[in-house]
DNA sequence: GTCTATACAGTGATAGAC
DNA sequence: GTCTATCACTGTATAGAC
């Protein structure tokens, strides 16, 4: 029995073992063992080796934020979007038990090499939520200091539900900053 | 010209790798680089290898931590404790220029060989600053979540910080933080 | 598009001279 | 306590058969 793969099946099953080993400790062994295929089949994929699997990744959970988070932040009805995107957060990170790639990535020296996608990912999150608050009806000067305090907010989350091991942790923080955003409709 | 080192010398020039690179890495070669000391020099001081390395220097920011930030908090007057934490945790992570490296470690595998110490770390470490935040009078709920939220924020400015490359992400955040743990005094 | 076989640099680690 | 020399092994990457 033989499998054939399109580049695009192969793309999130990498993604799961940078997000679990990092960009150092996913080594092409193990990306064989998760994806079934072998080195030479994924050189097929990604000539440019474990660099352009990498990019690729951070690429397409970007994209998917645009369309899934960003956009609507950024266009749509302002709270509609605000409460779509904790949903989204919640169930993209696994209430918890998946850890932020593009966040992990940002701490360690991986951070240089992808230092645009990482950067514009994060810029783009605060100025979209921002954004919607604003026309939530919020200060420019408090909107701005919200947007950064959730997207940072988040993923500290993350990090402390991953290092206690426990993702209830997790569902409290996003309920905090959830409450806090929560703006109070204008009085009628 | 030689230098003698002692192994207490070394291990802040080796943290520092760590937290560059992360622990994967962080290889040897770079290690006896920043050292200047050989593999076998590093071998004689930590005879365990990369592992006993790392290990040591998780005990070693424990412990800074332990007498600097985690003890004031439990047994000192709650007030200057916490006005002491802030100051210790912008000078310890150089206002935003360097990464916890605890964190880190806890977003990776790595997390798996050193899980008792991260979940250590942090666990008092919120323990420490919900005590002082009771002390202080806050009512006992209350205490926990933002004892909690605040130090899962010190780490979610961290990285935002990181990422944008911004490390006055780092201060705005901190200074929010600060502000919202700030209790009114219980009126006279 | 998939595989096996292979190249060869770099890895963590050890032995032994000084 | 420091070094150099060397080890076995894994790392990424490539070539070529099917």
């Amino acid at each position: 029995m033989r499998e054939v793969f399109e580049r695009d099946d192969v793309i999130p099953l990498v993604a799961e073992v940078f997000r679990e080993l990092g960009y150092e400790g996913a080594s092409l062994s193990v990306i064989t063992q998760r994806t079934t295929l072998s080195k030479g089949s994924l050189y097929h994929f990604f000539p440019g080796g474990k660099e352009e699997m990498a990019a690729e990744i951070l690429a397409h959970v970007d994209a998917w934020f645009v369309e899934e988070v960003f956009k609507p932040l950024e266009e749509g009805d302002p709270e509609q979007a605000i409460a779509r995107m904790w949903k989204s957060v919640d169930s993209y990170f696994q209430s918890g038990r998946r850890i932020c790639l593009i966040g992990a990535f940002a701490l360690d020296e991986t951070r240089d090499r992808f230092a645009g996608v990482i950067r514009n990912y994060f810029k783009r999150w605060v100025a979209a939520l921002e954004s919607a608050l604003k026309r939530c009806g919020r200060e420019a000067r408090q909107a701005r200091a919200d947007a950064e305090e959730t997207v940072s907010g988040i993923q500290g989350a993350l990090t402390l539900a991953r290092a206690l091991n426990d993702k209830a942790v997790f569902g409290r923080s996003l309920r905090r900053l959830q409450q806090r955003l929560a703006v109070p409709l204008p009085v009628p």
